[in-house]
DNA sequence: CTATGTGCAAATCTTTTGCAGGCTA
DNA sequence: TAGCCTGCAAAAGATTTGCACATAG
């Protein structure tokens, strides 16, 4: 397939690829992009890939998936496993608690210091901590 | 179909599903029983399924997974959301935190206490907290 | 008797993969 | 040029659903 020239793509997101040693492809470039300017953020690959075609990144489904994963292969993005079936992607890659909306199942972060982990488990032999993951569950009262 | 007379589930999954208000159906007793006697467990509902065929329970698949969201529906059992499109089932209902071995995917509760929340989160107006998941991931050395 | 459950298979939905060809370094 | 990337479509895996029949209360 014929693929249109480079046109997408901050300096920002140039360098967001570049650190992961990743190649920066028009797709991955447009992508980044829409990852690293959108400030904190959680997306599907669906949602990615529904914002990418409006931006007129022309990528396809499959390629945002092995895009995301790419990129957090390469510790540029985070999964985040809440709902089952669903794998979110963080922009943000420190350990830090989430708020999830149960009645739209929508994700945010939760402020700051909310939670604080005041004793640390004792961890199996042969084992180290890779990260912790807080999820505060939130209902509509 | 011609079901086979009732002769699985303990009195104790009786008593478990009543508590629910769930009639106790041949196939309801059987999974309650494998549940309930094999203390804290965390499994899904292909390993549930695995375990009920030698057990004579003669379950379907889609049985085991509509039974695993009755029970869950009726707080009998807790989903627990760790792995990208695979839901675990945790007989223990109560907010606790689970080890995740990264290597081989298995999950186990953390010791009582190992994490403490020193504090809440300001809860966005509106909402309520639901619950608390902790996952701490591990990897071995 | 009637509302619930169940089995089976087909349908959904999300994510992965195989392949042929395009593109970055 | 060499090897990494991409698109497309098909495959895979987990869970749900439609339907006809069984069964608990």
């Amino acid at each position: 397939m014929k693929y249109a020239p480079q046109k997408f793509g901050s300096r920002e997101a140039g360098r967001w690829l570049a650190r992961a040693g990743l190649r920066p492809t028009r797709q991955r470039s447009a992508l980044a992009s829409l990852l690293v300017e959108g400030g904190n953020r959680h997306l599907t690959a669906e949602a990615l890939f529904a914002e990418a075609q409006p931006a007129g990144a022309d990528v396809s489904l499959a390629t945002v998936y092995n895009a995301l994963r790419a990129f957090t292969d390469a510790g540029l993005l985070r999964e985040v496993n809440i709902e089952a079936g669903r794998v979110y992607y963080d922009t943000r890659v420190d350990d830090h608690p989430h708020f999830y909306y149960e009645d739209d199942g929508s994700i945010a972060d939760a402020p700051a210091g909310s939670v604080r982990i005041a004793a640390l488990p004792d961890v199996p032999e042969g084992c180290e901590v890779a990260s912790v993951d807080v999820v505060i569950r939130l209902r509509r009262r």
